[in-house]
DNA sequence: TAATACTACCGCCACA
DNA sequence: ATTGTGGCGGTAGTAT
């Protein structure tokens, strides 16, 4: 069932360090004859370029197309090295954005099922949820996409328990994502998953992104901050707040320091954020508490103190919640996938 | 695990 | 008239 990830799903993260094959983590992209140049870069960008650097094995990268043909993606043509063939043994198989308007060619179809039978989790960016969707794989389970193409999604395909207000949905083996930079996002959350919050976050400064993207919980991400005008005013106090995570803050605190009232400040902090200001601070402790657990050996107990929850315990409870394991399970799942830290 | 005390959140509304 | 602010109080959530 795991195939040859590096890294088991979200929700299932505590169990299974089982031994793995030693391949390099196959990443294939779908494209469909009306893909769209962007998202298919997206993939290239995140999973395709050369990473030595980053000191880790970097994944296979293949672009599989149903034609040998050229397709025309609008002012220039594109040409797939891979077939269809090309998406056996892929640990992860992308769908990029295509025409909604065009069912995909059912060898596709047939290709992307057998992928994911296989083991393979199942990605997609934008309107490349249709394309899942003909598959069957959607059905029963949640999923995002497009604002624009929402509508028209759960019409023609009522069993997908559709989220719109969501950047991407991590339903273990299937991943959906909702506009052009989500793509981007649930990209760079699959990086975490394999490789970790560190490397994840270094191909993100590469990448020039905004780092507060991801939100790291296990199941669905809520957009943590959109682009939306109004940002700005916030940002500061959001660094503010980032770089005081262990110390106890309460909204008063983080009202005076954006010079606000407890009452406006929360009502901005939806608006910029769309969540509330505990559960951003939350999710910002533990995306702390998961990096040192990767990167250190620092006790539980003193992460919980530098993390701004105080207790073990407490930090427990909440790490359970958020990413479905306990911080020793993670660390030790951690560590027997990625192997030593590196040093720095 | 239960009880307690505290805080966050948000609808409502008066007011700028 | 429209829009944003911020105090109040009930409920839900969190910490110990």
């Amino acid at each position: 069932m795991l195939g040859d990830r590096l890294f088991p799903p979200g929700t299932h993260a505590a169990a299974a360090p089982a031994p793995q094959p030693r391949i390099r983590h196959r990443v294939a992209v779908l494209v469909l004859p009306t893909v769209h140049a962007f998202e298919l870069a997206v993939a290239h960008e995140v999973f395709g370029l050369a990473r030595p650097e980053v000191g880790v094995e970097w994944y296979d990268f293949r672009v599989c197309a149903t034609t040998g043909e050229e397709i025309d993606v609008g002012g220039f043509t594109i040409r797939a090295r891979w077939g269809l063939d090309g998406l056996r043994g892929a640990g992860t198989v992308v769908v990029p954005a295509a025409s909604p308007l065009d069912e995909p060619p059912a060898a596709a179809l047939a290709a992307l099922r057998a992928a994911h039978a296989d083991g393979a989790r199942v990605v997609s960016y934008c309107s490349g949820a249709f394309a899942l969707a003909a598959a069957n794989l959607l059905d029963g389970r949640p999923a995002t996409t497009h604002w624009m193409y929402t509508e028209t999604l759960a019409s023609r395909y009522p069993s997908i328990d559709l989220h719109p207000d969501v950047l991407y949905v991590d339903d273990g083996d299937i991943l959906t994502s909702a506009g052009t930079s989500a793509a981007i996002d649930v990209s760079l959350h699959l990086v975490r998953r394999d490789y970790g919050s560190e490397v994840a976050n270094y191909i993100a400064r590469r990448m020039v992104v905004p780092p507060h993207r991801d939100g790291g919980q296990a199941q669905y991400i809520d957009r943590p901050i959109p682009a939306r005008e109004g940002d700005y005013e916030l940002a500061g106090t959001l660094d503010w707040i980032a770089a005081h995570l262990g110390e106890p803050l309460t909204i008063e605190q983080m009202a005076g320091h954006a010079l606000m009232s407890a009452r406006t400040f929360l009502r901005r902090f939806r608006d910029a954020t769309g969540t509330t200001p505990l559960r951003w601070l939350l999710l910002q402790r533990i995306r702390r508490a998961r990096e040192l657990l990767e990167a250190t050996d620092v006790p539980i107990e003193r992460i919980a103190a530098e993390c701004g929850f105080g207790t073990a315990a407490n930090l427990r409870t909440h790490f359970q919640r958020v990413v479905a394991t306990t911080p020793t399970a993670y660390r030790r799942a951690f560590r027997a996938q990625a192997g030593p830290a590196p040093v720095g």
